[in-house]
DNA sequence: CGTATCCGATACGGAAACGTATCGACCCGG
DNA sequence: CCGGGTCGATACGTTTCCGTATCGGATACG
């Protein structure tokens, strides 16, 4: 409410940003605090847990995602129109597809995401309160690959939707082997060596109809 | 060396497994213990801290897979010969590599894994540890990539060791999103949706020389 | 069957983090 | 400028976990 909270609160966050990627979710309500300039009082005063915390961390990021998703559809959406065949079609889409995507050497976004995953998938109610904020995301996601096959002069031979949860899920595969093997491909070959097919193989020209 | 050595520690791993998966490698030496059913000083008397029984692990289980994938190179190898060009010699060689990887709906080894690439990612001595065991593990799937595709007929476009890698980034992809999002496809339906335009993208004939 | 050794249980001290209750300072409105 | 309410700091007791040192019993072996 106040000027002062507000400004505490964000602290706090931006400081649960911080040490959540250093140590991971285990991290003490103390680390946070002193990270963020503060006691535990105030801590305390503003959350409940560090897992609180956390998933304010997430609602956060998601909104900016989900507002960079905005953005990337609605510069698809004001320079389509004619559908261009010529020139490498797919290849344009993998860019922007990689424009709306995390940014490849935000380690940072890789190790939270992680963390957010497991704590998901251990906790029921920790994921299904994000499975709502995930819904948006997903359903701009969806919005933005329509658009940028419009724009391609593409149509998909699946659910929009579907297309989209598999380059999502390859570009996270991609992510994380870039981290995780630092010797092998980096992250952005690895795509270049994947989403292009995956894509040429989900879609076909625009005229033909996808029924059947 | 002693038998009942022998069990404590592999009953002390089990649980380690369990909690583990369970609680995350926050889990205290605590919790393993009353698991495996006996006290902190059984511990204390076969590791040293709860990183190194999750390294433990990590050899344990990398050592299995390693075998498993010896297994089904010489599998492969011992039916091939004579490339055989006719049928869907992608879609089976799909097939094999689900054979090598790791089962689809073992939730515990993705729980497992992605703790052990953020430990990884935050331990560099940790990381070092490991990757002398991924490198046996990754020069088999290697191997297997190799004569797989011989027995296809295929050949890679991209060094066989870059084509494992990215189709390791597509099925940990895969896995990782069939469990973070349960509404969306699954994971073998996500493999089938990429997976083969991958392998069809990096392949050709074999006859054809790859150079240039 | 007896004994030396190994190994896991127990006991102890201490550190770290937790949650609460209370106090003092700051902030905003009148 | 001042008073009431908010907010974060401080202090306290509690719990949990840690690491070690020691002890008692099981095990392997002659």
């Amino acid at each position: 409410m106040t000027r002062r909270r507000q400004q505490t609160r964000d602290r706090l966050m931006q400081a649960g940003f911080e040490v959540f990627v250093e140590r991971g979710l285990s991290a003490s309500i103390e680390e946070i605090c002193e990270r963020a300039g503060y006691t535990r009082g105030a801590f305390y005063s503003n959350f409940r847990t560090t897992e609180e915390l956390f998933f304010g961390l997430y609602e956060r990021l998601s909104t900016t995602a989900l507002a960079r998703a905005g953005e990337a559809v609605s510069d698809v959406l004001g320079s389509a129109g004619r559908p261009r065949r010529g020139g490498d079609v797919v290849g344009a889409a993998v860019e922007a597809f990689l424009s709306v995507a995390m940014s490849p050497d935000d380690r940072s976004w890789w190790l939270l995401s992680s963390e957010y995953a497991l704590q998901a998938a251990r906790d029921p109610q920790f994921a299904q309160r994000m499975s709502v904020l995930r819904k948006r995301i997903q359903a701009e996601l969806d919005r933005f690959i329509v658009s940028a096959l419009d724009r391609a002069g593409l149509a998909a031979r699946v659910p929009p939707s579907t297309l989209s949860r598999a380059l999502a899920a390859v570009h996270a595969g991609a992510l994380a082997q870039s981290f995780e093997d630092p010797d092998g491909p980096g992250y952005q070959e690895l795509l270049r060596l994947t989403v292009p097919f995956v894509v040429r193989g989900l879609t076909g020209p625009a005229t033909r109809r996808t029924g059947a």
